[in-house]
Order: C-alpha cells, then structure tokens, then sequence
DNA sequence: TTTATTTGACCAAC
DNA sequence: GTTGGTCAAATAAA
C-alpha cells in the first residue's frame, strides 16, 4: 500500500475517522453546556476536518473509476454553499444529451414483481435487440425535487408460468422519501457480479421495502459516526463515495484492525 | 389543473 | 450504421 504523506494510508484514513468520532462525542457533551458555542465551533470545525482528510485519504487509493474529483469534494464539502444554485440551475434542451452508462455501480434482481417499495416514474420504453419484450426506463420520482439520481430498468424475462422481472438498478436513492431496507451484507443478500452487484433477494422479505442496498452500508456507517440521526445529506455523501470501496474494506480483515483502534464499537449492519 | 405515461426524436457509444 | 439511454411533447388519468 502506498504511503499517504510518509504515512500508510489505511492507518491514516482509521485516524482520522477515529478523531472524527472523538470530537462528535466531544460536541455533543458540550452542547449539553450552555455558553460554550465557540469551543463547539471549534470541534465543528475539526469533525470537518477530519471527515475532509479521510475523503483525500480514500479517494488517493487509487480507483481511479471512483475516485472523487477536487470539484466533488468541494461540492460535499461545503452543503451549503453550492448546491442550492445547482437546483436552480435553468433547464435547458438536454435531447439526447447523455452518456452511455456503465454497468459498474449497479446491481440487479430478477422478482415477481417490479414493486420494491420506491417511487418510479417512468421516462422511456425501450425494444431491445433479441429481445422478446421491451425495456423500461424509470427514475426516482424525486429527481428534480431532491436531485435523487436513481434510475432503474426493468424487463421481463419470462411469462410463464410466471412473470418475471428483471430489474437493474443504477445509482443510489439519496430522496427523504427513501427507506432503509433490512437488506445487509452479512447474510450474503448480495452477491458480487464483476463491476455490477447482483441482489439476490428474499423477496417475502422484500416486498414493501425500497432495495437502495448500497446505501445500507453507507447509511449505517455514517450513523456510527454521527451523533443524530443522518440527513438524506448524510446518505448522499456516503452513497456517493463507492459503495464497493467500503465492501472492500468492511469485508476485509481490516475490520480487525477497526476494532483495534479501541474507539469503534461494532459496526451493525441493520 | 396537476401528475404520470407513452412515444418518437435525438445522439453518444459501439 | 446500429443500438440503447434520455428527453420532452403529446396524451391520458386522477
């Protein structure tokens, strides 16, 4: 592993993590203490500054397909600053204006029904070659209202003797609207497909529940180091950090090394 | 009137 | 040149 600033990167990415945490529990003691708003400020500015290095850290290990660009950080960086100019950024005539996906970030699942709990709204359908039936195009239905970049396409793979969907989705929900499944990656609900992740779900379990499973990890994670409840910001940052880097990490022995540093209790996922 | 769906056009990727 | 992903106007439904 290469040397972060003369230093390992893993270790330094658990330091700053763990000073992170140390100075969330530190705020939060002293906002039980009236008049103490400056020395809260102060920690509000160092949990920033470590979640700001522990993104550096991560995104200099070398993915380069995931790897977050300077503007992208800043953009996370400063939740206030940017994003709501962005909203308001004018529609313009965008026609076939796009790229062609990739499969990498996705993950797919094949039901008896095309319900998973989320809000769709469909923007396009599809023939595709040597393909029996068409291809459907849904989006989070919050896309314009919560800049929810979900996308989902679903098509049938066969009809008897029952209808089967084929479904894969891209990108995570970062919409309020979404809820946390209880999908988790310990009982191996997922499976690794190449770039792609493939779900294998239990469906009875399933149904009435958003899939947004990347962002179980990443949610679950975030909340460990917040001190309240996570705000679809919160999800958003995580999701939008590579999911498959912290299934890397979680999945690995580095775990132990987690736990080594004393400060982090279990990590739960779900 | 508002919201969702359908469908043809557009165009980047292959 | 073909294919597939997205857009947006037209249309339907609530």
């Amino acid at each position: 592993m290469e040397d972060f600033l003369g230093e390992n990167p893993h270790n330094r990415l658990i330091k700053e993590l763990i000073e992170g945490k140390s100075f969330t529990v530190q705020l939060q003691t002293l906002l039980k203490q009236p008049n103490e708003s400056v020395l809260a400020e102060e920690l509000i500015r160092k949990i920033w500054g470590s979640f700001t290095q522990a993104i550096t850290v991560l995104n200099s290990l070398g993915n380069s397909d995931n790897s977050l660009t300077q503007g992208q950080i800043e953009e996370v960086d400063q939740p206030n600053s940017g994003s709501e100019m962005k909203k308001k950024k004018e529609k313009q005539d965008r026609r076939g204006c796009y790229k062609r996906r990739k499969t990498s970030g996705s993950w797919m699942r094949e039901s008896e029904t095309m319900n998973d709990g989320c809000a769709w709204r469909k923007y396009g359908q599809k023939k595709i070659l040597n393909s029996k039936y068409p291809r459907c195009y849904y989006r989070c239905t919050h896309k314009y209202d919560q800049e929810c970049r979900a996308t989902k396409q679903v098509q049938i793979i066969q009809e008897n003797p029952i209808i089967m969907y084929h479904t894969t989705y891209f990108g995570n929900h970062t919409c309020n609207s979404t809820k946390i499944p209880k999908h988790t990656y310990n009982n191996h609900s997922m499976v690794k497909h190449s770039d792609s992740t493939v779900l294998k779900e239990e469906e009875e379990e399933f149904k009435g529940q958003s899939d947004n499973a990347s962002s179980i990890v990443d949610s679950n994670l975030w909340q460990d180091f917040m001190p309240s409840s996570p705000s679809a910001h919160d999800s958003t940052l995580a999701a939008n950090y590579n999911y498959s880097y912290y299934e890397e990490i979680i999945s690995s022995h580095d775990m132990e090394d987690l736990a080594k540093f004393g400060e982090i209790e279990a990590i739960e996922f779900c």
